[in-house]
DNA sequence: CGTAGCTTTGAGTGTTATCAACTCTCGTGG
DNA sequence: CCACGAGAGTTGATAACACTCAAAGCTACG
């Protein structure tokens, strides 16, 4: 019985419009007039949550909505066909994804969520049609997927170039930026993934993972024990992180 | 006088409409009617050719066109603070590049000219102004910028999951694939790029793309002089690229 | 024909992966 | 409430792949 009255809370949670979101500033509706977000507002037809371990959608699924992550994270994974897997992405409130399925109509990679998550389910076609008669969303979401390959190319970068030591100091940069923008410390992290899962996003094994959380500490760079963690010195991750020189434009 | 006349001939050559192109079906045109084509065609400013190590644009200027390769390459570079270069991608005729601008309205990357290249210019505020018109205009980018996302992402699994063998391998495929969509040949290479810039590319030192280019050609699965390479045995080489799942979606 | 840049090849090194063992944490059930 | 087990994380030893440094050969362009 608690956790039937806990479940039907977090449902009416799930009915917040757009213009009420604390997340519009961060999200598709960023820029529009409040006639064009209740347009946008009645086309996300449901909300959907997921529980830690679910997948928002896999491989090869047909294209039916974009998502918005309204609560939770997010982890987009490819494949190989030997079994290797790559994280090419961390989702977290106010952010989009499945953008990359717009192209052939499929989802490229499976979107998994990390924890207890939300999502606003926007459908594709009617966000196409809507696009075309509100200028504003249009170029919105020219915006936004521009952003995505900006965001892209910076990883490119990161795993390019970088060594283990500024991957991981660039990552947790990037998070804590991320965190700052939702309203939350810039410092004191949850991380929602595991060390493997980072090891995947940052082209590292998981080892090199733990064993730069662990110097990190030694260094007073930041404390953490397990997922939690707190940046003591952004300026020292900073100089670690080597910076690229236009990583502070986007994400943060 | 000689360079004068093939000057002239240069420049009447960049007055093909979208229509009479024979990259229409690869570039932003494709799907739209003639009618549609020809208000495109009309919006396109001029057409504008560069040498080899010309800059089409470079990081920080602000964003007035994209622009869609006619003829020759380019390469999209970012720099790190320390000076560490990463080539970003590599364009070639019938591709757009600049899409990544949008979102700051400015080049967050270098485009340079490999070789000589015509490109054709599309201001990027008209081009927004008539996908609000025209919904397959619309429809074509956002299948062309989720293209490019997808592209990325194939990247990132590149550079983070595989081997320096297994991302040559992968790399000088794309080259092909792409290629062989133009209608040439998708065993006879030409390359623009320096083994430098494909060591860029792939996050390898450009003596192990050396290397790996004379091992290639050791085992048979391809010949090669400098910059010219014949690939010998594709299927052997895709073998050697332990291709990721969804190779074979996009480019080709 | 000379020079500058590109490419190849070699030798030695180092960063990070791999393999392995151990510990910790947390949820579950006795 | 504690014991247990599984998954996650840490730490160590060793090895490998690719980098760096170095030198020589090649190409192309002036």
């Amino acid at each position: 019985m608690a956790t039937r009255r806990s479940k039907v809370v977090s449902i009416s949670s799930l009915k917040v419009a757009c213009k009420d979101c604390n997340l519009r500033e961060l999200c598709l509706p960023l820029g529009l007039d409040e006639s064009d977000m209740r347009q946008l507002d009645s086309m996300i037809q449901r909300r959907r949550a997921l529980k830690r371990g679910e997948m928002l959608y896999r491989t090869g699924d047909p294209l039916r909505a974009l998502y918005a992550v309204r609560r939770g994270a997010f982890k987009t994974s490819g494949l190989m066909e030997d079994g290797r897997v790559h994280v090419t992405g961390f989702f977290m409130a106010g952010e989009l994804l499945g953008f990359d399925a717009i192209t052939a109509d499929r989802h490229p990679c499976n979107a998994e969520a990390l924890e207890t998550s939300e999502v606003c389910e926007i459908p594709y076609d009617k966000l196409e049609t809507l696009a075309q008669e509100v200028p504003g969303l249009q170029h919105q979401l020219f915006k936004v997927m521009s952003r995505e390959i900006v965001r892209d190319e910076q990883l490119l970068v990161l795993l390019g170039r970088m060594t283990a030591e500024e991957r991981l100091a660039s990552c947790l940069l990037s998070f804590s930026r991320r965190q700052a923008r939702l309203g939350l410390s810039a410092t004191d992290l949850s991380l929602a993934m595991s060390r493997q899962d980072l090891g995947h996003y940052l082209g590292l094994a998981l080892e090199t993972v733990s064993r730069l959380f662990s110097r990190f500490q030694e260094e007073g760079v930041l404390e953490m024990q397990g997922r939690t963690v707190r940046l003591n010195d952004l300026a020292r991750l900073h100089a670690l992180a080597g910076a690229s020189s236009s990583s502070h434009t986007v994400h943060g």
